[in-house]
DNA sequence: TGACGATCTTAACTTGGGTTAAGATTATAC
DNA sequence: GTATAATCTTAACCCAAGTTAAGATCGTCA
């Protein structure tokens, strides 16, 4: 498949954007290349795009103004939509950095022409909704798996749910996202050995 | 103010609802008064109403199934939605129970109403995507609290930003909410005395 | 291959929350 | 106003994660 076959099986099995509104939207989809460490959207940045991920991986984090620790607070990989939502939405200035993890291939689509997507065809206008319910379900797991899982409990979680980041993030990234430090990680690793 | 005047300057002052848009609604709306203790919703139910509190405090919970333990994953009080928000939506079970703490009052409309009035008014379209922005915003916020500050910030920020909730709700739900429990509530609050 | 930087683990110690059960305080009902 | 239940605090002990720094391992590239 090529990469706008790709993107259209995608849009189509997320939303269900026939060949016509995806012909709509065709003139408006840029692609861009990251290397690794580049930034998707920085700290107070308007986040102006919505992107769609080819290759690669995303994290989402947060810097504490006192300690200046790293938080990582999503990760997003290939076939996912990456974007920082809150921002995007409100066209506020955001308060995380979206950086590429590695080298990374993005589809993007500027805000203008998704809302004017959203005008011109009742799909696109779905597709809007499921973004919005996407995000909502991925900040409510989030809160969830804070709330409810140690984190022995997150980082098994983590293996089986989502190998493709666990394999291509190193652990004391793994280890901010879970919520603990590195040292952490290791001793529950080590505990591990052997259940 | 009487009680469709209180719910039509809510759903303006959200969503922007002018007088034509509210009367289309008004046939839909109804009235149920609460005890303390009655359930919204209960586990396993799909929830099938958005309500609106006149009066009085809810709260969310989730039960752990090996520890039998409630967790408070939400408040809700006056002059606030009050939903199961995924389970609305998506019109599946809901893994919480919503119960009211307080005695409380609801005017409330059915999902099917609202779809109606979804198709027959951008006013009410638009309250829906606002809706889904504020799910989106109370999820992301309670990650970001559990995330990134500690329990003893968190219970600082609930007293400061939410009095209405921390007045009206006994201490150990509280905790439970902080993510914390009781004893743990105990001692920060004596450690804050003379701060 | 060997050296450097990146990553991961370990150790030793500190800190804060969990657990359990008892006791103090407050609210409520009779 | 007193009894009773509900709520809140305290104590004692345990355990997991935080912190800091050192050391082991892995990757990469000249």
């Amino acid at each position: 498949m090529n990469e706008n076959q790709i993107l259209h099986y995608a849009l189509n099995s997320f939303a269900g954007i026939d060949p016509a509104a995806f012909e709509l939207s065709l003139p408006y989809w840029q692609k861009r290349q990251y290397g690794k460490g580049e930034f998707y959207n920085e700290y107070k940045n308007v986040c102006k795009y919505l992107g769609f991920i080819l290759d690669g991986v995303f994290r989402t984090y947060y810097i504490d103004d006192v300690t200046a620790d790293e938080k990582n607070v999503f990760f997003f990989s290939k076939n996912q939509v990456v974007v920082a939502y809150k921002s995007f939405v409100t066209q506020t200035p955001c308060n995380y950095y979206t950086e590429s993890m590695t080298d990374a291939t993005v589809l993007y689509i500027h805000i203008n022409h998704l809302t004017q997507l959203y005008q011109q065809s009742h799909q696109w206008e779905r597709f809007g909704r499921l973004v919005a319910e996407t995000a909502f379900d991925l900040a409510m797991t989030r809160a969830e798996d804070l709330m409810f899982l140690s984190p022995e409990q997150r980082y098994l979680d983590l293996i089986q749910k989502h190998p493709d980041i666990f394999n291509n993030v190193p652990l004391y990234h793994i280890a901010s996202y879970l919520g603990i430090q590195a040292p952490s990680l290791s001793r529950i690793r080590k505990r591990m050995i052997g259940k």
